[in-house]
RNA sequence: GCGGGCGUGGCGGAAUGGCAGACGCGCUGGUCUUAGGAACCAGUGGGCGACCGUGCAGGUUCAAGUCCUGUCGCCCGCACCA
């Protein structure tokens, strides 16, 4: 009979679901496995054929813990608050509500056809009232701490989703979504003091099992970096504070820079002869996107103030004062001491502007490039630090600003706050009201959810305002303080403020007193293993880590990491190795494939199809292999027979179970699956296998394409879940062979092979060599000089 | 420019410093078939060979895909962050 996939996995995840198999017990006492992945956005597209690798490998996971007889926690939700949902809203005059059902019917449809043993009795939605309910009690806590704030600020502003985006959300001066251009707006908005936890963020990494490009990558975003802050008397009674990482090569500044907003160039506005000039240079400088921005990076250019100069500190020097856009307001003090011989864009400002290059690190030359190299140089032309190494200066110099009251040593992040308002209507409402007498209040805990007002219009207004603006029964309340008339917020939260905490929720997914109880906290966080992918972990990643922190300083939340170990996968490519997308043609459906080849191979396929963490080219001929290999493991149920072991397989069964048991733990799944190819392979060669064989195999097969494994062990008597069966256990005796075959190696180049006894000694091996003909010759005539005999592996001779 | 990663058959990819190419795809030949884009069996890095082969050039070592130095190429992230 053909491989009944069509018949047995729709037969499986029904009993599964019946029987509530992989639910998670409210049982604390029992060892606990939480692990989690990313939750999906649904859209309108469906499931998409990259989910189900990290789903189908954490899936793996989970299932073998389960097996192995941990209470696992392996819960799945929707992060359903989002702008395609709401874009799609305003076209088509459906409700974002009524469209985002629909989607996760479909979804959801789709993820129950791949089998994964997710506890949907935990489901989540972030855009239920029940669930945003949380979301919003959480601002209220950021805000009563001081960590959320409204300001008056330029942000992005992207001018096809007529929204404003996060520094995050900004990919290359274009909107991450879209695509569309990203200009500068000033606007008051929500802002989340992520930077008050910066140090933090870096600085817990040490303690968590993050893969390393995971770490490097927040770590370069955060962007720490130690140096001093130094202030530089000027003509008139302002002082300039720069910001810079190498004071010591104070004595060097030949000129300073400010970005074109800096406020010094309004006060001076009458002081500075060319200020029309200023004007001019600052004006365009603010109508160049950030794409423009970053294009035009390569050449510098600026005005200087004439009429105003500043003072070296150090030496006293009348030096001059530029404006230029390579310096940013953002940054540090929006102020900058030029180095010109020591920083290649000072140097090539300088070049372009005839200003003096003055050498103060020895080492290179400064005629040619810019000498940055911290650890050779030695300094000169600057008075008391000459002749000391960078490091020992750069102290010296902190010591002496400090002393005379002009300066410190400073840390400075490149990490901004998190811009928190989306002028939307498919977010969680802002909990809080604007009174004229008390400014902004918190509206009672009591009254939470805020629920989102209902709408038939979506657009945000063409300047920016959000569409709940329209809603004036809504906006308009009494202040919870004074009892006086008051406004509510109209900006909505980004769709990131309902991800920022969805893995505390499934701990405790109905409780309605709390975000989750604290026993639920206590027992389930950490997540033990979460995956996602590379594009989240400057987004996502960072949020929910802020927003953890920040519940453990409430004691909310018992760990200080939210999760222990990360890891990402790899994308699928398309058959041409390109990224897959509509315009390309490269999709591949995953209902297409579940229709052709089943779950099971669909599952087995994207974990044989490469390293997990690498992207891979989808290939429809490889995928038959895995069909193959499924159709070959149901054949064996003809061949086994009786009770027991098969000699001749006993040792290749405690091998593969060591191996997949190993490989599944450090995600090599590809390498898992070659095991059992190999092992099947093997039993079909020695023609003959028992019962009790071919329960381990199914067993070991289990995670991977669990219906295939219910229907065998099924099949083979057995009255409970193969998905929760004891996992096979190995003796490790039993692993090895009692003979080896060792390389024979002449000067260190392999020759032959020979089988020895196990862990034999070096005459012994080399006795056996000799009966190799090949080997001996090669050794006729020749006076041996050494021997190296690595036990199990090769026998070298040098001869001469 | 900075940070991270990667270069191995026709393809996806395996290899605690110890026989390079496991496993799978594809391909070739065969068996069975009215037929096969099905299944099964055998073979499959190159070269007639001694030998030669992991982007390239050096080095360390008895032994290098693996370690070190340099170099070329590709991918990802950040990008005037002082």
């Amino acid at each position: 009979m053909a491989y009944d996939y069509k018949n047995i996995e729709p037969k499986w995840q029904k009993i599964w679901e019946e029987k509530h198999a992989f639910e998670a017990k409210n049982d604390y006492s029992l060892p606990k496995y939480y692990a989690l992945v990313e939750f999906p956005y649904p859209s309108g597209q469906g499931l998409h054929i990259g989910h189900p690798r990290p789903y189908t490998a954490i899936d793996i996971i989970a299932r073998k813990k389960r097996m192995e007889g941990y209470n696992v926690l392996f819960p799945i939700g929707w992060d359903a608050f989002g702008l395609p949902t709401e874009n799609y809203a305003i076209k088509t005059h459906i409700h974002p509500a009524v469209i985002t059902k629909n989607n996760i019917a479909h979804f959801k449809e789709q993820l129950k056809k791949l089998g994964l043993s997710f506890d949907w009795s935990r489901e989540i939605n972030t855009s239920s009232p029940e669930y945003y309910k949380w979301t919003q009690w959480i601002f209220l806590k950021l805000f009563e701490k001081g960590l959320a704030y409204k300001k008056e600020m330029s942000v992005n502003f992207c001018t096809s989703c007529k929204v404003v985006l996060a520094n995050e959300e900004v990919v290359g001066g274009v909107c991450e979504r879209c695509g569309g251009e990203v200009v500068h707006k000033v606007k008051s908005q929500w802002m989340l003091k992520i930077t008050e936890y910066a140090d933090r963020l870096i600085d817990d990494l040490k303690d968590v099992d993050f893969i390393e490009r995971v770490k490097t990558q927040e770590i370069n975003w955060i962007g720490r970096s130690y140096g001093a802050q130094v202030n530089f008397k000027t003509s008139e009674a302002d002082e300039i504070t720069v910001y810079t990482t190498r004071p010591d090569t104070l004595f060097g500044a030949t000129y300073m820079v400010i970005a074109p907003e800096h406020a010094l160039v309004d006060k001076w506005k009458d002081k500075i002869s060319n200020y029309a000039e200023v004007a001019a240079y600052r004006e365009a400088a603010a109508k160049k996107s950030d794409f423009e921005r970053t294009e035009m990076a390569k050449d510098k250019t600026g005005v200087k103030l004439e009429g105003v100069f500043a003072v070296n500190p150090v030496n006293g020097n009348r030096i001059p004062i530029f404006v230029s856009d390579y310096v940013l307001a953002t940054y540090g003090t929006g102020a900058i001491m030029s180095v010109p011989a020591h920083d290649s864009r000072d140097r090539e400002f300088a070049k372009k502007f005839g200003l003096p290059i003055v050498e103060v690190v020895a080492g290179g030359d400064v005629e040619k490039e810019a000498f940055t190299d911290v650890e050779t140089g030695k300094m000169v032309n600057s008075g008391f630090l000459d002749g000391m190494e960078v490091a020992e200066a750069k102290k010296a110099i902190i010591a002496w600003l400090t002393e005379k009251g002009i300066g410190q040593a400073k840390t400075n992040y490149k990490l901004r706050d998190w811009v928190f308002s989306r002028q939307r209507y498919w977010g969680e409402p802002v909990p809080l009201v604007y009174c004229e007498k008390c400014g902004w209040v918190p509206i009672p805990e009591s009254e939470l959810p805020l629920v989102l007002p209902n709408l038939d219009r979506f657009e945000p207004t063409e300047d920016g305002e959000s569409p709940l603006a329209a809603a004036t029964d809504w906006v308009n309340t009494t202040c919870p303080h004074c009892g006086g008339p008051a406004k509510r917020e109209t900006d909505t939260m980004p769709n990131w403020a309902g991800s920022s905490w969805y893995f505390l929720r499934y701990c405790d997914p109905h409780n309605d007193k709390a975000l989750a109880s604290k026993e639920a906290l206590d027992y389930w966080m950490p997540v033990d293993w979460y995956n996602g992918g590379m594009e989240h972990v400057t987004l996502h990643l960072l949020y929910s880590r802020f927003w953890s922190k920040f519940l453990y300083d409430l004691g909310i939340v018992p760990c200080k990491e939210p999760y222990k170990k990360r890891t990402a996968h790899g994308m699928i490519l398309g058959e041409n190795g390109e990224k897959m997308s509509k315009s390309r043609g490269n999709v591949i459906n995953p209902d297409d494939i579940v229709e052709e080849y089943g779950a099971d191979t669909l599952r087995l396929y994207e974990m044989f199809i490469g390293d997990f963490e690498k992207s891979a080219p989808w290939s429809p001929s490889s995928i038959k292999g895995c069909k193959r290999f499924l159709e070959r493991v149901e054949g064996l149920m003809y061949l086994a027979k009786g009770t027991g072991t098969t000699p001749k397989l006993e040792r290749s069964f405690h091998k593969t179970i060591k191996k997949v048991t190993e490989d599944i733990d450090s995600m090599k799944f590809n390498t898992a699956i070659a095991a059992m190819m190999s092992l099947v392979n093997e039993i079909n060669d020695a023609g003959a296998m028992t019962v009790d064989e071919l329960k381990t195999l199914v067993k070991l097969l289990c995670p991977f394409a669990p219906h295939l494994a219910e229907e065998l062990w099924s099949r083979l008597g057995e009255t409970e879940l193969a998905s929760l069966a004891k996992w096979p256990e190995y003796d490790e005796a039993k692993t090895v062979d009692d003979t080896v075959v060792i390389a024979l190696s002449v000067q260190g180049k392999p020759k032959d092979t020979v089988e020895i006894p196990l862990d034999a000694d070096e005459d012994t091996a080399f006795a056996a060599a000799m009966k190799s003909e090949k080997f001996a010759s090669l050794l006729e005539g020749k006076q041996i000089v050494k021997k190296i005999y690595v036990k199990n592996k090769i026998l070298n001779v040098i001869v001469k």
